[in-house]
DNA sequence: GTTCATGCAAATCGTTTGCACAATG
DNA sequence: CATTGTGCAAACGATTTGCATGAAC
């Protein structure tokens, strides 16, 4: 069963940090800023809160979902699904985006060069518990 | 100045089987498969012509463009701008997808649960040469 | 024969974990 | 006081790198 969660200072101010910085911080980034105050405070202790607030849903790792880097031929543009039970990948069409980053590109300033597209869910197989393959990963 | 590629039996071996696979291996897997072929070939010479393939723009890395993982509060979903010089982030909104995923839920039979889009270029400040900010990493 | 590619092993680096002590409720 | 949070340091796992030898041109 999940334990039960107490406050800590370090945990607050993390928390704090994450919402003020425009920032997508990296673990040593909030690691630094707090030191600023709590000057003992250790990285992996930052780790394991992080990990705590992702599990409560609080905070949103940006990872690609797996530990392993993944490689692919690089031919045309095309969108990812990933298998959240089995962890397979599976490619689908590339959904245009002309539209959009022809606005984002005006209101922002930002040359657009590429996309990436990744959509999460469960595959045919794992959704209706047939194929259930093993993990990847 | 760049290197001289010469042909290798591993990693010509290696981009046949990038092409014939439907997966998106991770290096391990790609090291197993070659194996059968090349029982002495490394896994640290897998990596490096990974690197190479990625290099001169033949294979694509799925990964965030960045070794470190990235942290941000879970609030609202929306999509993030990458710059390749700078490695700032920034948020831009979440473009619509409801008619694709609608479509593509029906032919492909996936679930689908949560999508996630990056845009990669330069930023404004770069793009210009007006800010040119440290990279984060 | 000069330069690049390889195998091997050790090193690197972001992240995780075990432990004894401190803080929370 | 029962349990969670912390600092510290060691462990982990994916990736990278140094070096001596082998293959490509």
């Amino acid at each position: 069963m999940t334990k039960k969660l107490r406050r800590s200072k370090q945990r607050n101010r993390m928390l704090e940090l994450l919402r003020q910085t425009e920032k997508h911080p990296t673990a040593t980034w909030l690691y630094d800023e707090l030191r600023a105050e709590f000057p003992t405070v250790s990285l992996g202790n930052v780790y394991r809160n992080l990990s705590i607030l992702v599990e409560q849903g609080t905070v949103r790792k940006l990872d690609f979902g797996s530990t392993f880097d993944r490689y692919e031929l690089a031919d045309e543009q095309h969108a990812h699904f990933v298998c959240r039970s089995c962890n397979g990948i599976f490619d689908l069409p590339m959904p245009s985006f002309a539209d959009y980053t022809g606005r984002m590109s005006s209101t922002e300033g930002h040359e657009f060069l590429s996309t990436r597209v990744e959509f999460f869910g469960l595959c045919r197989d794992c959704a209706d518990g047939t194929g259930q393959t093993e993990p990847d990963d």
